[in-house]
DNA sequence: AAGCGGTTTGAACATATGTGCAAGGAGTCA
DNA sequence: TGACTCCTTGCACATATGTTCAAACCGCTT
């Protein structure tokens, strides 16, 4: 009595589909969604968990405007920047802070991707973290720039980096082109020399026509300094040279102040990240920050005009908000 | 150890929304969240329900364009018509089909809503079923337009029409335009003066600007015959009438032929429906029909060009297609 | 303050959902 | 073909979620 599959697809995407349709557009429950597609409740449980997971059920939260909380208004005014405060509870370790922040900010990524876009994106712990829960969005034609070079001298950065940038790349099914230098390099002039390269050329032509930006900021003079400061690609001398020049923090290694210059900073003559003024003249610039110890540094960044929107858990946007 | 309000909101809509963020973007669990919020999981599982219900939580089904089901290509190609196939096994009874659908419909609905809009929308068994389930989304100076009279010889389909339209109009926020006349006219004449009217042509006017309009098909001589042909409305003699001049079926009460045609029904000189050129200068035509007896009118108002975007059950989509 | 509808709350129960695991099936290679 | 791996399936159990119901609460009135 069934039908022959000349209508009705029957594939594994389909089942897929249809279950999604069943669950979520008419509340049957998954045992009845198992009766009609032939097959067990776990499975119906499993195509649903993939629905979810490959984007095909798109969950979105839509806070009325007259209800964005307190903080983000007061952020708004302040700074001009869009933020979403993520609800962190106090007593949150600043690990589950980070996983949070990152899960929610992964689901909601999709809303500011789209085809034919150029995203760069930097490394970090909280890149890391946000590319691994990252939602895929199916887009064409869009390319992913990494931001800043990844290589340290042990050499262990290249994977680490490239790991987190697939990753987004997959999930967008974009293209995706890396930057393979080392973070630093020993001698500016060795970066003016390839900074000549036709193929560096093109990739920083890319970053100047990019359309969206994501980032963190890192803070290196803080309890839980961020993964570049402690990962090696630092001596002590270069962090001393960095505290003596008054550097809050960075944005894809590149060191500003407490007020946002960056004049005068000789590392920044031998690193790779973008010049703030290319990252300011892409249209969207989401910053991704938690944890209390970054709030110098964002501010900085903030004071830098690094960022249009703001992703941040709730007690460090009150410390933001709290300050001087 | 708790903060004060003052940056922290905590009246109930908010807590909603926070629920909603850690359930839908941090995947915490109820119980979890009850503890940071300080109630219980029962109250939190209220709590989300609310959120979905009040479309502040939105879910929506983003099937990949390359896995539009069969027959959703073939309806297009037949009838350059968008479907939106609605997957209900073949077993299912009239009612739970109706009710699937309109659920389906009711979700989704949200989609083809925007602030500033006309919306015409018509009354019947379909458009109760929608309307007890649609989802609101908060819209501004957005309009709602009743498409057709609603009275009738024994004058209950006043209020049954109004209770509809209102659903849509609190669940949308929008403003709603009654049509306070019986759905046919005794005397055709009286219909002419009646347009005169300065309110009514307000009204006509409304329906002449519509961005999108809402309705089912009316199938009058079938075994399931909808609402307009049961409910009083008509009296045997104005059936016989309209089964001599070979009507298949209606949209909001303007009865047509099969070919789509509509000169000489002597009955569309007393009705209230919006002429079909009307309707088809509408940009966004939503159809919505369930059950196979309404298969023959569907292939009226498809020849009419009545529809561009139609939402069907699945077997009654096949039927559609397999036909002559 | 006591009394009264109407609403909200959480504990207890009833369902629904997620997952480890062993069994079965599909593909590959010798 | 048989041995192997890898993947999928459904069962049984562990969790998570939805719902009922009595108690607490709230805003009014007397």
């Amino acid at each position: 009595m069934t039908h022959p599959d000349d209508l009705s697809l029957s594939d594994r995407t389909s089942d897929t589909l249809t279950a999604a349709h069943l669950y979520y557009m008419q509340d049957l429950t998954m045992d009845a969604i198992a009766r009609e597609l032939h097959t067990s409740r776990s499975s119906v449980s499993r195509l649903l968990s993939q629905a979810r997971a490959s984007g095909l059920v798109d969950i979105q939260i839509r806070s009325p405007l007259d209800a964005t909380s307190r903080v983000e208004k007061l952020i708004l005014d302040r700074f001009q920047v869009t933020a979403h405060v993520v609800p962190v509870p106090d007593h949150a370790s600043d690990v589950d802070r980070l996983e949070r922040v990152a899960l929610s900010v992964a689901r909601i990524l999709g809303e500011f991707v789209d085809s034919n876009m150029i995203m760069g994106i930097a490394w970090g712990s909280t890149m890391n973290a946000v590319s691994r829960h990252v939602t895929p969005k199916r887009t064409h034609n869009a390319q992913i720039v990494q931001l800043n070079g990844a290589g340290n001298t042990r050499s262990t950065g290249l994977d680490y980096a490239n790991e987190i940038l697939q990753r987004f790349s997959t999930a967008f099914g974009a293209r995706l082109e890396q930057f393979p230098v080392p973070t630093f390099f020993d001698d500016p002039a060795t970066r003016t020399a390839y900074w000549r390269e036709r193929g560096l050329r093109r990739l920083l032509e890319m970053q100047r026509n990019m359309d969206v930006a994501l980032f963190s900021v890192g803070s290196p003079f803080s309890n839980v300094p961020s993964h570049v400061y402690v990962g090696g690609y630092l001596d002590d001398d270069e962090l001393d040279a960095l505290s003596d020049a008054g550097v809050v923090g960075d944005v894809a290694t590149v060191f500003y102040r407490a007020d946002g210059s960056t004049d005068g900073i000789p590392l920044n003559e031998r690193g790779t990240g973008p010049e703030l003024s290319v990252l300011r003249r892409t249209p969207r610039r989401i910053c991704v920050v938690s944890g209390r110890s970054k709030v110098d540094s964002l501010r900085g960044a903030l004071a830098a005009g690094l960022i249009t929107d703001l992703f941040i858990d709730e007690s460090t946007a009150r410390a933001l908000c709290e300050g001087p």
